[in-house]
RNA sequence: GGGCGCUUAGCUCAGUUGGUUAGAGCAGCUGGCUUACAUCCAGCAGGCCGGGGGUUCGAGUCCCUCAGCGCCCA
């Protein structure tokens, strides 16, 4: 029944509680894959904050779900909370004032202060601080639950997963030991991306360059034949004492003649080799530059090329850590005085280190003029607080390198919306300098599913990893023994250690296609929804999330995991500037949809075109408010013409203008619908709004006076059933996008949910194939002429008109001929005269009724 | 340094393969209580389509170039 009042208070409780208890949104997996249409939603991290952003991108994807659901599709729509990570410990470190330690063994009857202290932290076993973790994210989880509903998610709420949960952890940790076996996966002792504050390795995919200042240093270096000095320029004097060789352009003539011979560094007297390499830039400082081990990712690859040898520096803690100045591969001119010159900077931090030694460098007369400042990029963990650091340690990799042409067709493969978001994936492939590093030095995250056994002496034997049958998984090598051993071996000799390392995030969330879909746990589920139709994401994580994710599925199946991928574009603040928490600028989504409502705040994110960077908005909102009230308004003038009959039908169609905006309607299912199979979210809306307006303002005012005849008359029959099939056309069409306002009115007089019934096609309409006559268009017009006389006349809508005088072609009157009833009962004309001439519409407007004062 | 995107009304943006007079919404102004809606309706005004050059009968749209902004990669 149509309500006296209607209202969009209150919609949003009403009818996610109703789809809930109806299961309108369950996915069926007994249909063919076919008949499945799948979506690779992206696990928000929970820890993070609420943002407008994930209402923005959502609900874009949630426009498509509820689109294929309605062209018939069995709709994947799962739903992801990553928790495991970096983040989430952060969080938990603040929030309940603890600190992991994973010598500790766990308390069982642990609790968290009530106040946490900011300063002192509680160290906790690393159990302990996994449970923190669960219960935390738990209940940010819920808080995005409810968020998700509040907006109208069309999820399946029982696909729920976590990447920390059960399965992620299984499905992490099976591909991992399968790539292990293909040999895809190994391990190695090399120089590795390190942040210091985290202790933990960082891959090339987290990196981010920052501008930083720093200052070259001129240094001079003694020629070994003591035929005077080469002057070096370094941003990194502390770590002179590391210093493995000189590297010049091959082709530089200053240095040429230099070549393998050698120099001596200064403070330390260490002898090292002036060599040739094409990366040394001649155009840098002064062409020739020293090299560390390791400063930079350019000395990995100098040491690397030129096979040099290792004197490391730098500790896991970002301080200078002992050099054993002549012992071997630590030779120098004068082991006493090396030492003494190096006891000044060790244990000193990288900082602290820097500045002694050009204090040293400047008594000793090494150091050539003043430092000269500069700015330069530095490379930063993307959540990290100081440059990184390379160490060397023992981590695992994924071969990437050498999947580079398999990815670059993968990534030609893809249909990527917008298209030129492509270039992002293979300029990032054609840019891979390392392996991928998934061991992470961390606590809460998937285990690395091995242990190492122990020699007799004690000593790890890490060329002998020990793995787990895939029947075992998920297991915990901290607490879990391997197969064959018992957990009383555990770190004795003889025995076996566990890996202490957990896997890097996106090791995780790489398989979030594998962990939705039951990849295994049920092979025939897995059939029906992958590869996955959509990949829903932000351009930021290309190069991370959607990235590893065609690695993953690349070497497990073969195949692109998804055919298309669908980037959205950031939220920017109102004053399009990018949102960040140090800015204080982030838009939290609540308010905004409690202001608004649903339905509007959807409206504003749908207007965002694919791929777009979209200010927050509220006029955009007030405006889809008003478009959801406009919704609830012209249903009720529509089905109030009904009355209590029934539904006349379409082949009740007769007046020419009704088959008119009939046959335009038929076009704008057209287009919406191809709009939508292209992934066009925002163009199916904005050709569905514009059509709703003109067909409130223009069509229901040029009808309504002929829908409220007598149903038995073929003309209100005719506008009736125009008015019916309109309605429900454009509402299926809207649904999409305000879930809320579409399934109240659909309420009032269908059966069912507006979002399990079929899209509009073109079946429905009467004329196959309609042809737009015009007459429509014509009509609109000549009322429009009628309201701008009446409106420059600054008198009122309601005034008569005495006579409207319509010249045009005989071609075009012959079309207006049809309306020219509705025409004078819209505009309130007694007559209309048709004249053959030139285009002109005349209004000749009845006299002002005298002043009745 | 290489690449991508953007630049259209005061603001936010459409403009689909080149094709009448460049559109919408918001804001502004002027009117109107017209029985679906005053949370509304009608109308008006507002633009060298970033600059320059070229291709074409015809360019907001294609090509070249310059500038500014944003981003990706090194």
């Amino acid at each position: 029944m149509t309500p006296e009042k209607p209202s969009l208070e209150g919609l949003e409780a009403r009818w996610s509680t109703k789809w809930a208890q109806d299961e309108t949104y369950l996915f069926d997996a007994s249909k063919d894959r076919e008949d499945v249409f799948s979506i690779d939603t992206p696990p928000p991290t929970v820890s993070g904050s609420l943002h407008i952003g994930h209402v923005f991108s959502y609900t874009h994807t949630d426009a498509i779900a509820r689109y294929q659901r309605m062209r018939g599709k069995s709709v994947f729509y799962p739903m992801g909370w990553d928790d495991n990570g970096l983040p989430t410990e952060r969080r938990v470190e603040n929030y309940f004032g603890v600190r992991c330690d994973p010598s500790l063994a766990y308390d069982p009857a642990f609790q968290p202060p009530e106040t946490p202290d900011e300063k002192t932290r509680i160290s906790v076993s690393r159990p302990n601080f996994v449970e923190l973790c669960l219960k935390l994210t738990q209940q940010d989880e819920e808080v995005f639950k409810e968020l998700w509903r509040t907006l109208g998610l069309s999820v399946d709420w029982s696909l729920e997963y976590a990447t920390i949960g059960e399965t992620a952890q299984r499905a992490s940790q099976r591909a991992f030991l399968r790539q292990l076996a293909r040999g895809e996966a190994y391990q190695a002792e090399a120089p590795t991306l390190w942040d210091v504050d985290f202790r933990t390795a960082v891959s090339q995919a987290e990196l981010e360059d920052r501008e930083r200042p720093g200052a070259y240093h001129r240094l001079a270096f003694a020629r070994s034949d003591g035929s005077g000095s080469v002057e070096i320029e370094t941003t990194r004097p502390e770590l002179l004492a590391s210093c493995v060789a000189l590297v010049a352009h091959p082709d530089d003539p200053r240095y040429q003649p230099l070549f393998s011979t050698n120099v001596s560094t200064p403070l330390f007297g260490v002898n090292v080799p002036v060599l040739a390499h094409e990366l040394a830039d001649p155009e840098k400082g002064s062409g020739i530059a020293m090299i560390c081990t390791f400063g930079d990712t350019t000395d990995v690859v100098w040491w690397r090329e030129l096979s040099l040898p290792t004197r490391t520096l730098i500790s896991r803690e970002g301080r200078l850590e002992h050099a054993p100045f002549g012992e071997q591969g630590w030779e120098c001119n004068s082991v006493e005085a090396a030492q003494r010159a190096y006891a000044e900077l060790e244990g000193k931090t990288v900082k602290q280190a820097q500045a002694r030694i050009v204090e040293m460098l400047t008594e000793s007369g090494d150091l050539i003029g003043e430092p000269r400042p500069i700015t330069h990029p530095v490379k930063f963990y993307e959540k990290g607080d100081r440059p990184l650091e390379i160490v060397t340690s023992r981590q695992w990799f994924v071969a990437t390198q050498q999947m580079r042409d398999t990815l670059l067709k993968a990534s030609e493969q893809l249909h990527w919306h917008p298209d030129f978001m492509s270039h992002r994936l293979r300029t990032w492939i054609e840019g891979l300098n390392a392996d991928w590093n998934i061991s992470r030095q961390r606590f809460f995250g998937v285990p690395l599913p091995l242990w190492y056994p122990l020699n007799d002496d004690g000593s790890v034997n890490y060329s002998l990893p020990l793995s787990p049958s895939e029947d075992r998984l998920p297991i915990d090598p901290s607490t879990d023994a391997p197969d064959g051993y018992e957990e009383s071996q555990r770190g004795a000799p003889g025995g076996f250690i566990g890996d202490p390392d957990v896997m890097d995030t996106w090791a995780t969330s790489s398989l979030t296609p594998q962990i939705a879909g039951r990849w295994e746990d049920d092979p025939e589920f897995f059939a029906k929804v992958f590869p996955m139709d959509v990949r829903p994401q932000a351009h930021e994580i290309i190069r991370t999330w959607l990235f590893s994710t065609i690695v993953r599925s690349e070497l497990e199946f073969g195949v692109l995991p998804w055919s298309n991928a669908t980037i959205s574009g950031w939220v920017l603040d109102p004053d399009r500037k990018k949102m960040s928490k140090s800015k204080g600028n982030v838009v939290t989504p609540l308010p905004l949809l409690e202001e608004h409502g649903a339905d509007a705040v959807r409206y504003w994110a749908a207007n965002g075109r694919p791929g777009t960077d979209t200010a927050v908005d509220a006029g955009q909102m007030k405006v889809g408010r008003r478009l959801a009230i406009k919704i609830l308004n012209a249903s009720r003038f529509a089905l109030g013409r009904l009355g209590e009959n029934p539904v006349p039908p379409s082949s009740s169609i007769s007046e020419p203008i009704d088959l008119d905006l009939i046959a335009q309607l038929s076009q704008l299912v057209e287009e919406a619908t191809k709009a939508f199979d292209d992934f066009d979210y925002a163009r199916a809306l904005e050709k569905t709004e514009s059509f709703f307006w003109r067909f409130c303002d223009d069509y229901v005012e040029l009808v309504k006076t002929r829908a409220y005849g007598d149903p038995s008359s073929p003309a209100t029959a005719s506008a009736q059933a125009t008015l019916a099939l309109s309605l429900s056309v454009l509402l299926r069409l809207f649904a999409p996008f305000l879930p809320f306002v579409t399934e109240e009115v659909w309420s009032w007089w269908q059966e069912g949910s507006i979002h399990r019934s079929p899209w509009p096609q073109q079946s429905e309409f009467p004329a196959d194939p309609p042809k737009i006559s015009g007459v429509f268009d014509e009509a609109s017009e000549v009322l429009g002429s009628i309201r701008r006389e009446k409106t420059t006349a600054k008198r009122s809508m309601r005034t008569r008109v005495d006579v409207v005088v319509v010249k045009n072609s005989a071609e075009i009157l012959a079309c207006l001929r049809a309306a020219v009833s509705d025409i004078c009962d819209a505009g309130g004309a007694e007559t209309i005269d048709l004249v053959e001439g030139t285009p002109s519409v005349s209004v000749t407007l009845a006299p002002e009724e005298p002043a009745s004062t």
